[in-house]
RNA sequence: GGCCCCAUCGUCUAUCGGUUAGGACAUCAGGUUUUCAUCCUGGCAAGCCGGGUUCGACUCCCGGUGGGGUCACCA
């Protein structure tokens, strides 16, 4: 049974790069029958953010990452609920477990205690980087004596629990990777437990990824180097490790890891900007791996059926955000219409409140309809619905076509004015006829295209910049047409 | 610095020894168009360097260079 996991830690957004992860975790699981796992790793206490969790779960959810145990948006979309019998899956939940498991490293020999202080630790890397030498545990502790050991722990004196590193060397069978073989001798006798009595991230992730029956762990590059530690780990608790398959890092432009601090990462804020999850998806999903064609667009089905982990690219890529936003764009111009109308609405109803929506719902999907093929980002919509309240304070000089005069555009509205004015509104009903319509009168007329459609755009967008005169007539309906004309025309006048 | 990883257009990538080195984003030039956007056509643009192996290397091997990751009681 394939078992795969995604395991972030509860900082307070999911990172694009976490994304990424969680979709291959999502794609492999999927193609193959099996099941993927959310666990939050949260024994750091110090970053602890409040309210993440729900963010994360409800993140994830929203982008369309179905895993099957782990936390998962409660009924009504209140709270969270646990689902799967692998649990708990917040690894604070799990502290009497890595205790269990510690102490049987400590009976094995395999585990000590050590009492170093901060301050020792400190000085003695200064010490050791001053003369050159690689900054590591220079093993203090390991052979206090039963006594003393036990005197400490009755006086309650502050302590870890390290691993003891044994000799030899670590090789790592990667998947995206191969084969890399590491000498134990460059590996730190790392802390498993910490003075708070959490574990930290090497001990919690081999217990829980083998209690759990993860059977594939998908994780950032970054996790490489401290494999081996986790592989030795397995050894000594005497399991099978599980298959591991380390993804590239996402990078800024500077070649960089992708940082918070510096970069666009977080995948509720490209949400809130208006860009689209599956859009977003398919995106993040290409980065660093391609199905080996030639295609660009892959919906979520297809990203499943064809992920290969093999296919993973080794080296880190830069992220290009426009390429993003081009993509986004695509999603858009594509999508279904009634599902982007009420997408909209929200969205709309949400930043300028319902007057924009509410009761005008045919009009708004109107203007969506029209709108659509401008738009780069959802959010783009906020911008362009003044104009449809409104014609606004525009120049008489904008009506002005650049190769006709300001008598010409009165005239040429004037004989429009009398097209349109004896129809009836249901003569407004469809774009293509109202085209049909206004260019049976300019070349009925002999008239030029640009003479009557620019003073006409303009007239009813008030805007250099517009969708067509047809389209905007059709929003606007047989009324407001008229109106918009007339005040053109009171203009040129 | 030690260890580990990586290396094709500016960017994401395809090409599992024989190709005019392909596609996409970006960019530039045309075309369509009342405007913007879309769309269409075309252009510019790449195998880090040096050795091998081979009839033949972008592709395999070695070295160099460059870039990255990691070296915490953070994940």
């Amino acid at each position: 049974m394939i078992r795969t996991r995604f395991a972030p830690s509860p900082t307070g957004f999911l990172h694009i790069g976490g994304l990424r992860t969680a979709l291959y975790a999502y794609f492999f699981a999927r193609q193959n029958g099996g099941k993927m796992i959310l666990r939050i790793e949260d024994t750091d206490k110090e970053r602890e953010v409040e309210g993440a969790v729900g963010a994360l779960i409800k993140t994830l959810h929203h982008m369309g990452v179905e895993y099957d145990e782990g936390l998962k948006i409660g009924p009504n979309h209140l709270g969270a609920v646990s689902i799967g019998d692998h649990g708990p899956y917040v690894q604070s939940e799990r502290l009497p477990i890595y205790r269990e498991q510690v102490d049987r490293l400590l009976v094995e020999d395999h585990a000590y205690h050590c009492f170093c202080t901060f301050e020792r630790l400190a000085e003695m890397r200064e010490i050791q980087k001053r003369s050159k030498q690689q900054p590591k545990y220079d093993r203090h502790c390991l052979n206090l004596s039963a006594e003393t050991i036990k005197a400490k722990l009755d006086a309650n004196e502050p302590h870890v629990v390290r691993m003891k590193i044994p000799e030899g060397e670590t090789v790592v069978e990667d998947v995206v990777y191969g084969r890399m073989v590491f000498p134990n001798a460059d590996l730190d006798d790392q802390v498993l437990l910490k003075s708070d009595g959490y574990p930290t991230y090497h001990l919690a992730v081999v217990v829980d990824d083998h209690l759990m029956e993860v059977s594939h762990v998908l994780r950032g590059e970054d996790w490489l180097s401290s494999t081996p530690k986790h592989l030795i780990l397995y050894k000594m608790f005497g399991w099978t490790p599980t298959v591991f398959a380390h993804l590239p890092n996402l990078l800024a432009e500077n070649k960089k890891k992708l940082s918070k601090r510096q970069n666009d990462v977080a995948v509720e804020d490209f949400l809130n900007r208006g860009y689209l999850p599956e859009a977003l998806n398919n995106f993040v999903a290409t980065l660093g791996f391609n199905p080996k064609s030639d295609q660009e667009i892959y919906s979520m089905d297809e990203l499943i059926r064809l992920f290969d982990l093999t296919k993973v690219n080794r080296g880190g890529a830069v992220v290009n955000y426009e390429k993003l936003d081009w993509m986004n764009a695509r999603y858009l111009r594509e999508m279904d219409l009634d599902r982007l109308v009420r997408v909209l609405a929200v969205l709309v109803e949400s930043e300028r409140g319902s007057g924009f929506v509410e009761g005008k719902t045919e009009r708004f999907q109107r203007i969506v309809s029209v709108e659509r093929g401008r738009l780069t980002r959802l959010n783009d919509i906020l911008e362009r619905l003044p104009m449809y309240e409104d014609a606004g304070d525009y120049s008489v000089d904008l009506l002005v076509w650049k190769k006709a005069d300001r008598e010409d555009a009165k005239l040429r509205l004037e004989e429009v004015l009398a097209l349109l004015e004896p129809l009836e509104e249901s003569n407004f009903a469809s774009v293509d006829q109202l085209e049909a319509r206004l260019k049976t009168h300019i070349e009925g007329n002999r008239l030029s295209t640009g003479n009557v459609l620019w003073p006409l755009r303009v007239a009813l967008s008030g805007q250099k910049n517009s969708p067509s005169p047809f389209e905007l007539a059709w929003v606007f309906g047989k009324i407001e047409t008229l109106k918009r004309l007339k005040t053109a025309l009171k203009k040129l006048s």
